[in-house]
DNA sequence: CGGGATCCCAAAAGATACTG
DNA sequence: CAGTATCTTTTGGGATCCCG
């Protein structure tokens, strides 16, 4: 309290909202991937091997597929078990910390599916707006 | 129907997950930037205006505040009201859409505080084991 | 089958300078 | 005060080819 610090009159001075300390931006930095969510989805419901994972989910490349579970692997949220035959077979599951992460994720999907259609009107609206103003 | 493709016995063939259909990748649309939901928490509280804002939120650049307000806007969650006095007087709020955003994003920051540290944790013991694999 | 390695491109973000 | 404009850097993602 040395420093002639005291705040102003009108009181909210200093940051109190950081990048590093907020939690959702840990949470971004855990799924925030065009593709994360996607193969979490397709962990739903058991394990699902590699080439069939590839399959259902629609237009996914091998190398972002093995990118971006190999991420997941990192964070503890998806487990690999390779048997290693020949050819290999590799399946793949959630963790429990993985799936304590669907619940959250649903909730998201249940307010994009609500609110997407206003988001969308509320663009063109901005855009046609704008444009009126040449 | 006319088409030869009977599935095979594993049942599950074709994609039946993809990013365009996905709600969280919507989602992801509107809130994944490094900042959109930092400023979203700004506002939780009420109106702020742009430059309390920017010091409230710790590393943001103005260019970047901007941006990011302007998304906002245009997406329909926040509200930019213009005082034209000299100086500008320039105030930011949640709108209805945009508030009705704050409940899930908290579940997310409640999903990331408790389950951070051992997402930390597997990272550090995936990155060790890899360590002694050379 | 399930990858790894490499190259390339587009988009996001940051730095800096200028303005009504 | 609250922006805009321009430039550069960084990152994420896709394409392609190779491997055990």
């Amino acid at each position: 309290m040395s420093n002639a610090e005291t705040a102003g009159p009108a009181a909210k001075r200093k940051p109190d909202i950081s990048p590093e300390r907020c939690d959702y931006t840990k949470f971004l930095d855990i799924v925030s991937s065009k593709w994360s969510a996607l193969i979490l989805y397709a962990l739903e419901d058991g394990p699902v091997r590699f080439g069939e994972m590839g399959r259902r989910i629609e237009g996914i490349s091998k190398k972002m597929q093995t990118q971006t579970l190999r991420q997941l692997e990192r964070d503890g949220l998806v487990h690999r078990e390779l048997t290693p035959s020949i050819p290999p077979v590799v399946d793949y599951s959630l963790t429990p910390l993985g799936r304590s992460l669907i619940g959250p994720l649903q909730e998201l999907k249940r307010w994009a599916s609500i609110h997407h259609g206003e988001v969308m009107q509320a663009r063109d609206n901005y855009d046609r707006t704008l444009e009126r103003a040449d």
